[in-house]
DNA sequence: AACCAGGGAAGAT
DNA sequence: ATCTTCCATGGT
């Protein structure tokens, strides 16, 4: 058992994370007691780390408590909630831009990346095309068949586990059969095929797009929530994503979702800042 | 009831 | 290369 209080830079506003994550009927939280517990697996041991706000959005600050490997799973834990992300920065940037209000109304609110690789990428297959409510039950149904639980707490199957699925157990928790096939393909070539989704944090974004988009039900789109949520880049702006065009419709006043072409058109003064830019625009619609 | 949802593959042009 | 169609299933 271990223990530590952690100070970090403002703006940094807690309480919106775990509002944007309430949704998730996998995430473990409280909003009155301002804490979330976090799935932690540090060199194949899995634990269950436990995080507390103790500050404000001015000066952000937190206890955690875990089990083991204490350095290691700050180290995952700081990257996992973006704390050393310089957001006051980020802040200043989109005050000349379109976006200052919406960045104004949810100031600090981070970047949080997923908890695991695997289950990011797995995820991201699973919220393709359906409405979020359904997404959220089918990587709930997911995740409490196939996965495992620790104090309460589920954690992600091992690449292993989902390979050796037929598509028939994924349709009995009601996914598309081609979803089914997605999902244990990708599991396969992580098994099978020498994939290696940690190797991958050391490339650039765009030899990951190479790589990931060869694998079948991988699209751009997917590469780039990837990237966005697994890996924590902060220069993404999937166009083709519904949440971002809404976002922009209501921004604008549009009648309709806007083109490709308009939103190439907005997106330039966002950079090199588009993964915030995303991360707000969703905010705003949500 | 009709349309929508944090797309992608396969086919057509 | 780029556009269109089909897929699949629950939510509103």
């Amino acid at each position: 058992m271990w223990q530590e209080a952690i100070q970090i830079d403002g703006p940094y506003n807690f309480d919106s994370v775990l509002q944007r994550h309430t949704p998730d009927p996998l995430k473990l939280l409280d909003l009155e007691k301002r804490t979330i517990r976090v799935p932690i697996v540090i060199a194949e041991k899995a634990q269950v780390v436990d995080i507390t706000a103790t500050g404000t959005t001015d000066r952000p600050a937190f206890v955690l408590n875990g089990k083991t490997d204490k350095e290691a799973a700050i180290k995952r834990v700081s990257e996992i909630f973006q704390w050393k992300v310089p957001l006051d920065k980020i802040q200043n940037h989109f005050q000349e831009t379109d976006l200052k209000e919406i960045f104004n109304l949810f100031i600090g609110t981070p970047l949080v990346l997923d908890f695991d690789l695997f289950g990011s990428l797995i995820k991201c297959i699973i919220h393709q095309q359906i409405n979020m409510t359904f997404a959220y039950t089918l990587t709930e149904r997911f995740v409490k068949t196939f996965g495992y639980e620790i104090e309460g707490v589920w954690f992600f199957p091992e690449p292993e586990t989902v390979a050796g699925l037929q598509v028939e157990q994924l349709r009995d928790l009601q996914f598309s059969g081609r979803k089914a096939e997605y999902i244990i393909g990708i599991a396969k070539e992580i098994t099978e095929n020498g994939l290696h989704l940690d190797v991958l944090k050391n490339q650039p974004d765009e030899a990951i797009f190479e790589q990931l988009t060869k694998i079948r039900g991988v699209g751009r789109w997917t590469v780039e929530n990837f990237l966005l949520f697994a890996l924590g880049r902060p220069n993404l702006f999937p166009l083709a994503d519904i949440g971002i065009q809404n976002g922009l419709k209501k921004l604008y006043q549009l009648e309709k979702k806007p083109t490709y072409e308009e939103m190439e058109r907005y997106k330039q003064d966002w950079e090199p800042y588009l993964s915030y830019a995303s991360l707000y625009l969703w905010r705003s619609v949500e």
